[in-house]
RNA sequence: GUGACCGUAGCUCAGUUGGUUAGAGCACCGGGCUGUGGCCCCGGGGAUCGUGGGUUCAAAUCCCACCGGUCACCCCA
């Protein structure tokens, strides 16, 4: 048998009904606060990732889906959104000097990782990006959002951990001093964050090792390191939180995996997630657009991932449409006869089936329980004979005549709410 | 990439210290009721026991390898 790649899974019906719900709950969301769709490739040169997410990512590094095409290009399977919308951004030249420009885009990220709960190597995200824009106030905005999709989908318990990761003026003092206390305690770290001195010092400081960890309440502390309007910037996002009753947590460890974030990074982590527990993340990325050849606008962003999203979330029971009617027909006159109908009743909308099968009346009515259809139509020999049919009631079992000839409209009438 | 646990009908599982033809419940199809669903009863179809090798008179059962799943490490949405 062939299977499923693994890590890609199937959504079957069932499931697919809760992340239409869920889409369109965030679409909602992302309309009411103002911004617009963009549909992305989810193929792009792999230059697009090495150049913004950072060649010494782990991403970059090791968990991206690249080949070479039939033209010899390298082209990756895009493993996060934002580099992808920064291109259609440059390309289309949907910036403008002064203008605000609000996307969201939703679609499925690939990762080349170890599957494991709330883990998949075809994942989906849903995004929202905002440009141009170097106010706090849009960094709050983006994390209010985040939340109140979250909420509305029935996420509870949710916590949220905000840093800020200065700018290029601030952070290579704050790295240095860094550096310069880890080399003191080198030995006492962990292999993985021995390495790390070196190259990506920053991120010794998301470190899960306990160990580590400990040692680390005496580091240095980047925001003692922010130049005045870093800090005044994380200052005045704080307060458009506390202003928004958004309650937060300051995590001077919160680093991201990302070389292109700048001052504020933020994480939505969910207790009940298991191991993975981040549901939604983002930050912004002031010089991105510019580094892939872009105007220097700045940008702010996040992503929700679904799938851990869908984990968490409460959903109302009973997502399936309501099935209107069955239609019993009892040999092929019968179903001739009500071919036209049952299509027209479709087109109105309604959720309309029948049997081409040429089953007995027990098993499309067995059929039409199974289905939940709040109505049966049976039309067999005599009712063909007599002119009229019968309307079955499937939730009180009585059944009413109905005339052959003004069949439609008296259907429409019982069925169309 | 590393580790632990797990792989038996479509699904959930049972299968004794290795021993006839591998079972059950649910689901599916049919019948009881030849034109009335749900409840009940009866019957039926459906399994390369994850794959390949090995041990043995004999393997779902023991051993090895591989594949897949789950969870954790790592990393992240």
């Amino acid at each position: 048998m062939i299977k499923a790649v693994r890590g890609f899974k199937d959504i079957l019906p069932g499931e697919s009904e809760k992340w239409v719900y869920l889409e369109n709950l965030a679409r909602k969301f992302f309309l009411s606060y103002g911004f617009r769709e963009i549909r992305l490739p989810i193929l792009e040169k792999t230059e697009l990732f090495a150049r913004s997410l950072g060649e010494a990512t782990d991403i970059v590094e090791k968990e991206m889906y690249t080949f070479i095409d039939r033209q010899k290009e390298s082209l990756t399977l895009r493993p996060e959104a934002t580099a992808g919308i920064c291109r259609a951004v440059i390309e289309n030249g949907l910036y403008a000097q002064g203008k605000i420009l609000k996307l969201f885009t939703i679609g499925p990220m690939f990762r080349h990782e170890r599957p494991q709960r709330g883990r998949l190597r075809q994942f989906h995200q849903l995004n929202a990006e905002v440009f141009g824009s170097n106010a706090p106030g849009t960094d709050a905005e983006l994390i209010a959002l985040a939340l109140d999709i979250l909420d509305a989908g029935g996420a509870r318990g949710l916590r949220l951990e905000i840093n800020s990761l200065g700018c290029p003026a601030c952070r290579p003092a704050f790295r240095e001093a860094l550096k310069e206390f880890l080399t003191g305690v080198r030995e006492k770290l962990c292999e993985d964050c021995q390495r790390r001195v070196e190259r990506n010092p920053l991120r010794v400081l998301d470190c899960k090792r306990q160990e580590c960890q400990s040692l680390y309440v005496d580091a240095p502390k980047l925001e003692d390191f922010l130049c005045p309007a870093c800090k005044e910037h994380y200052l005045s996002v704080l307060k458009d939180l506390e202003t928004l009753n958004i309650a937060y947590v300051k995590n001077p460890c919160l680093v991201r995996g990302l070389d292109y974030y700048v001052r504020t990074t933020f994480e939505i982590k969910a207790p009940d997630l298991g191991a993975q527990d981040t549901v939604a993340a983002g930050g912004r990325y002031d010089g991105l657009i510019k580094a892939l050849g872009g105007p220097d606008i700045p940008g702010v962003g996040f992503a929700i991932g679904l799938e851990r999203f869908l984990l968490i979330a409460e959903l109302p029971e009973d997502l399936s449409p309501p099935f209107d009617l069955f239609v019993v027909a009892l040999g092929e006159e019968a179903r001739r006869l009500v071919l036209p109908l049952v299509r027209n009743l479709r087109r109105h909308g309604l959720v309309v089936d029948l049997d081409h099968e040429g089953r007995s009346l027990k098993a499309q009515l067995k059929q039409a329980n199974r289905l939940r259809a709040r109505f049966a139509l049976i039309i067999g020999e005599k009712e063909l004979q007599e002119g009229k049919v019968l309307l079955r009631d499937m939730t009180t079992g009585t059944q009413e005549p109905l005339a052959l000839a003004e069949l439609e409209t008296a259907l429409l009438k019982r069925l169309v709410a």
